[in-house]
DNA sequence: TTAATCTCTATAGCAACTAGAGCTTCAAGA
DNA sequence: TCTTGAAGCTCTAGTTGCTATAGAGATTAA
């Protein structure tokens, strides 16, 4: 048995976060002992190295409960489960996209910027005036 | 002199977007009307539209606040506000970098899974076991 | 005039934690 | 056995950048 503060060190998780996740209920409570102390099971250390793994790779804490809940069912397709991860895929892509945007358009103010005086800097020129951008991506 | 929902409408931004902005002081409190209500002159719409674009380019309230205070002096180097904006430059860019990585790794859990049955699933066991993971990225 | 639309303040909520206060329990050394 | 310090407990509040709601008052158009 584990006691969280192993159990964080163990899966790379912080204490905190742990009693987070139990608090809403993506953690089992664990048993205690006679002081009131949480103590795990072998089991959480991989329920929750799986959190932390799908965590890594961006997933919303919801999305990691269904695979969570996928993951008891051994037998069924795992279809849902290629969906979540097609949709995280999609996600991530469109995040890449839309940041891929803005780093252009970042360079090119500073690329611009002759680097003198405030009232000449294309930095703020660029912000100030919307229509000075080549392109443009609406938030996602 | 513009209403609230005017200015927000000329800018872009929604109107409690607004008052919370005047209320973190990145917006100046503007003179009200008889009734109480807020007018705003032309100089708040450049404002507000200086900040809307900042924001589209991933600048944080913190940093579009010393933006701000920058371009009231004119006559100051611009360096401080090509440091900035250099800094949002290289956010960016490593935020592309973890992506990409996240990208990597959620493509190739797919590609491995031949769609069968849960137990089978290579996006479960990938999640699972941190080892399979050929590459990897912390957190930024 | 009356209805529709705006605007006002204040509060609470979102994700996914993190930090702190003030307390109790536990493990190891003297 | 006693003591000390680390680790644990609960609870609340803060983070970022808004968004949503409630209930009231102001303004405008027909
Ligand atoms: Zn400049
Ligand atoms: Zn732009
Ligand atoms: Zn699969
Ligand atoms: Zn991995």
């Amino acid at each position: 048995m584990l006691s969280i503060g192993k159990l964080g060190q163990a899966a790379g998780v912080k204490v905190p976060t742990i009693r987070y996740y139990e608090q809403i209920g993506l953690l089992p409570p664990p048993d205690r002992s006679a002081g009131n102390q949480r103590l795990y099971p072998r089991a959480a250390l991989e329920r929750l190295s799986f959190i932390r793994h799908a965590r890594e790779l961006g997933f919303p804490l919801e999305a990691i409960r269904d695979l969570l809940s996928l993951s008891d069912r051994p037998d069924h397709p795992c279809e849902a489960v290629d969906d979540i991860a097609r949709a995280q895929l999609e996600a991530t892509r469109a995040r890449i996209a839309r940041l891929r945007a803005l780093e252009a358009e970042l360079e090119r103010m500073l690329a611009q910027c002759a680097s003198g005086r405030v009232s000449d800097c294309r930095v703020i020129e660029s912000l100030g005036n919307h229509a000075l951008c080549t392109h443009h991506v609406e938030a996602v």
